[in-house]
DNA sequence: TAAAGAACTGACCGGTCGGTCAGGCGTATT
DNA sequence: AATACGCCTGACCGACCGGTCAGTTCTTTA
């Protein structure tokens, strides 16, 4: 369980030179395993095989098994962060935009599910040293980024003001995280209808991140039942698929 | 990697007819080596040499390396779903009764931090069918009594009605969950400075669950600037420490 | 076409893995 | 006193691990 330490991931969004076309075919497998049974359980020959090579081929590639699995990380993360940024919308309110993101940011999660798996293990095993880096090197961008339309949002008055624009960040990133990480639970309460319907668990999770959960006003409004109360949620046509 | 498959953690929450001192000794070196090395990084060697005792003995408690992960982990379920129960607080409103939960619930996590790991583990890495496993027998109770708080919530009026009760509890695991994964590299963002204060932050993200992010009234309230608003937030003096 | 170097191979290494086995020791029943 | 059984041990097994190496084939360049 190599998690990164001094000199790793630090090629992170960077082109990384372009390797010979064998080494990205070992490389694509290697990925699959790792993100499918994990670090440990893959081993150097099983990539060996998966790729149609010798494994004294993937160690002429890549000069250890450690240094293969940092490399696809590494690319992991270029995709992921990648993917990400793409996923901004300009127009539209505060609101919207966060709605947008985090559809396109489950779509992506979803979509690249065995990469998605190596890079949320990476994090929740980090160590204190290895967060840091990870934080810095991996996220920075993509998390300030989340944190600055929150606050645009409390700038024009969209959002209160009161709130830590970090913790709404932390929030939604964590909605989308934990969601793709539970889904095969969360699949079998029988009182879940959402855990495979990926966009609409996204347009009621952001309706509770807005609005919250308490009654609307403060003052009490008796005879609304159950209908939906025409609340200016996300246009909703925007998700991809 | 042995995620649950046929017959493996139905003893969760049952006594499982106590097992020898020595049986136990090697059960508790286990459950640490387990969650703070993974599985696959774990040998019996290494289980054998912690508890002091030859790796003939630890076959001799455990039939297989499987099976005594299986009972590490039937051990730790058993241990945090008694743990989440005993938090439940009767009086208050449920927003309260929701805080603190919320509140307890991410104490235990991390007070109890290698158990944990291993169970968020269990639950990210678990197959379509290991996660049927877990939904009804580890997690059934406990998540279906969160969904029966909110369910009472919106009852009572004190909640909103449009929204999905699994929804709400499902929001509220994914934040204290999260936070506990992501601690690791929350904390080394420069304008994150809840990553080592639980109980500011739960306290923060039961605040934006309950009233949302955006700005409270409907109609517009312009030249309020930066001051806070007097939100009627929870008690926060009932958070343990 | 010769040379150089990258791509690739099978055979092999020391070490560790999960698991087995024959047997010693202590104690309680008969 | 014999027996039986739970607890425990060191020695051992085949399989597989990450990694190396000498040598062959392919491709590029001069």
């Amino acid at each position: 369980m190599p998690h990164i330490q001094s000199r790793p991931v630090h090629a992170c969004s960077q082109d990384e030179g372009q390797l010979s076309p064998g080494g990205q075919a070992i490389l694509d497998v290697a990925a699959g395993l790792f993100s499918e049974k994990g670090y440990d359980a893959t081993s150097m020959s099983a990539v060996a095989r998966s790729a149609g090579v010798s494994k004294a081929n993937v160690f002429h590639h890549f000069r250890s098994k450690r240094e293969l699995y940092l490399e696809v990380i590494r690319e992991a993360c270029r995709d992921s962060s990648a993917a990400l940024r793409q996923g901004r919308v300009q127009g539209g309110t505060v609101a919207e935009q966060l709605s947008s993101f985090l559809s396109h940011h489950l779509e992506t999660l979803l979509r690249r599910e065995q990469v998605s798996r190596l890079v949320v293990r990476e994090v929740m095993e980090s160590s204190p040293e290895g967060g840091k880096e990870l934080a810095e090197q991996v996220f920075f961008e993509g998390f300030t980024e989340l944190v600055e339309i929150v606050r645009e949002g409390q700038a024009s008055g969209e959002f209160r003001r009161d709130l830590d624009p970090a913790l709404l960040a932390h929030l939604i990133i964590s909605t989308n995280v934990f969601f793709f990480q539970s889904r095969n639970v969360l699949r079998h309460f029988p009182f879940v209808d959402f855990a495979d319907d990926p966009q609409r668990f996204v347009r009621m999770a952001a309706d509770l991140l807005f609005h919250g959960c308490l009654r609307n006003p403060p003052d009490e409004m008796p005879g609304d039942a159950t209908g939906n109360p025409a609340l200016p949620v996300i246009s909703q046509e925007k998700v991809h698929d």
